[in-house]
DNA sequence: AAAACATTGTTAATTTATTAACAAACAATA
DNA sequence: TATTGTTTGTTAATAAATTAACAATGTTTT
């Protein structure tokens, strides 16, 4: 299949997590413009995403959610789950380790990095916390793929060049500092002052985005 | 001015952020390229959002830093500044707390709330967390426009309702419950395992998104 | 079983966002 | 002071994302 657009593999993550709460619910199908109410979009969206990823069988009562589901994971999904480590486990890290804990994905935080001795060797939300010299054995060991990067501003660069050279292929970056990795790395950035200000220029402005 | 497209106003809050860098390195000028480079998008696309917000004054060794935050923040910012609460003060919510303090932004974080009494009257970051059911008398008090939703997702919907009702204007939603709120408010949402997983199709695609 | 309705998949149209192209505005250099 | 080089602001072109339109397919109602 021809790579996804962005986006398009965002709400696909976004879907499968509606259809999952869906399930929960109880219903065994759900129609376009239900899931499009669920996300704030609109049905003929979400009918084009699932064209992309050619689902095709559907009767007239809506997609099967189970079904759904699984041709979403075949699509997005890693077919032998994929290893995510925490790389630092401060307030944030510990947050996001929390978060992964009991959610059904198919991926596992399978380790976290820090340098402070309180906090190597303690386990948190079931993931143990390793001294970040350790990084390069275990990232093998333990095939680790993505990196979620939640160090001080001032060990971001630094901390970025040591995964890439241990061969990480991915990194979530919750730093302010703007990294700089190989293009073969993908790179993905998230900033919350940035989430919050858009929400009260708009607040101000009283107004939704347009465009 | 009229109202800009939300990336852009995404935009506008990294070139400051990358501005405010700039100025600790001692630089009192930059060129739209630099910029650009800091942020990984293309000089052109940084002219023509200042072109937007009619940035002008320019000599040709570059933008005015100082003067170029300053303008960005008087488009962005709330003239008197904004205040924000953070809902919830668990992981996420003391992570949050912890990040704004020390940034300098237009914003304060002027309160949290919960309803677990071992959180309430606790001060964390410099923030003292409320027990909820103050929250309509110190909405008003404290001028509270924007809530930063950190509650477990069982509790998403009818927090949001309550804040709805008690006036807030805009919703950061951290919870994986997709809220509906009227109109009239604005409501952003995150997802960390939606980011991830994104990262996670683009490492196992071992290619940039299209587009 | 015909008519009316609901829902999808897909192509076409529209709207947004990004990128390219380039004249104008200097600054530096010869 | 001409010439060369940089960098901007802006218009035009391109590309991406969303939305609209609608035939096809089946379901329900009469
Ligand atoms: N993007 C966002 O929205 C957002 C939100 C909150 C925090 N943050 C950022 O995330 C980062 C972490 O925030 P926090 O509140 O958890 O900070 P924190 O200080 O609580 O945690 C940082 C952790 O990193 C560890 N560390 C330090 N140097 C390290 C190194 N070289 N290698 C591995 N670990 C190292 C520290 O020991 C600590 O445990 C900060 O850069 C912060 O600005 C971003
Ligand atoms: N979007 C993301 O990327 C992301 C990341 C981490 C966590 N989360 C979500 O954020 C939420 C909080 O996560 P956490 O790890 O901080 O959980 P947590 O359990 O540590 O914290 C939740 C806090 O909310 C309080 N609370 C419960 N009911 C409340 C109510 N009605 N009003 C006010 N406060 C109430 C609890 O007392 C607790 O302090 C969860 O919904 C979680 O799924 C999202």
């Amino acid at each position: 299949m021809k790579t996804l657009p962005g986006k398009t593999v965002e709400r696909l993550s976004q879907y499968r997590r509606a259809l999952a709460s869906t399930l929960a619910a109880n219903r065994n199908y759900v129609f376009s413009h239900e899931l499009a109410a669920m996300l704030h979009i609109t049905a003929v969206q979400v009918r084009r995403d699932l064209m992309l990823i050619g689902y095709g069988s559907v009767m007239r009562k809506g997609y099967d959610v189970r079904e759904l589901i699984s041709t979403i994971g075949s699509i997005i999904d890693a077919p032998s789950g994929l290893n995510v480590a925490i790389i630092g486990m401060g307030n944030l890290g510990r947050a996001i380790t929390g978060y992964f804990r009991g959610k059904r994905t198919n991926m596992n935080v399978v380790a976290a990095f820090d340098v402070d001795p309180q906090k190597v060797d303690k386990v948190v939300a079931g993931v143990r916390c390793y001294n970040i010299s350790q990084m390069r054995k275990l990232r093998e060991e333990l095939d680790i793929m993505v990196a979620v990067l939640a160090v001080p501003a001032d060990q971001a660069i630094s901390t970025a060049s040591l995964l890439v050279s241990n061969g990480i292929k991915g990194i979530m970056n919750f730093t302010t500092v703007p990294l700089n990795v190989p293009d073969a790395i993908y790179l993905e950035e998230f900033d919350m002052i940035t989430s919050i200000e858009k929400v009260a220029y708009f607040v101000k402005e009283n107004q939704q985005p347009e465009g």
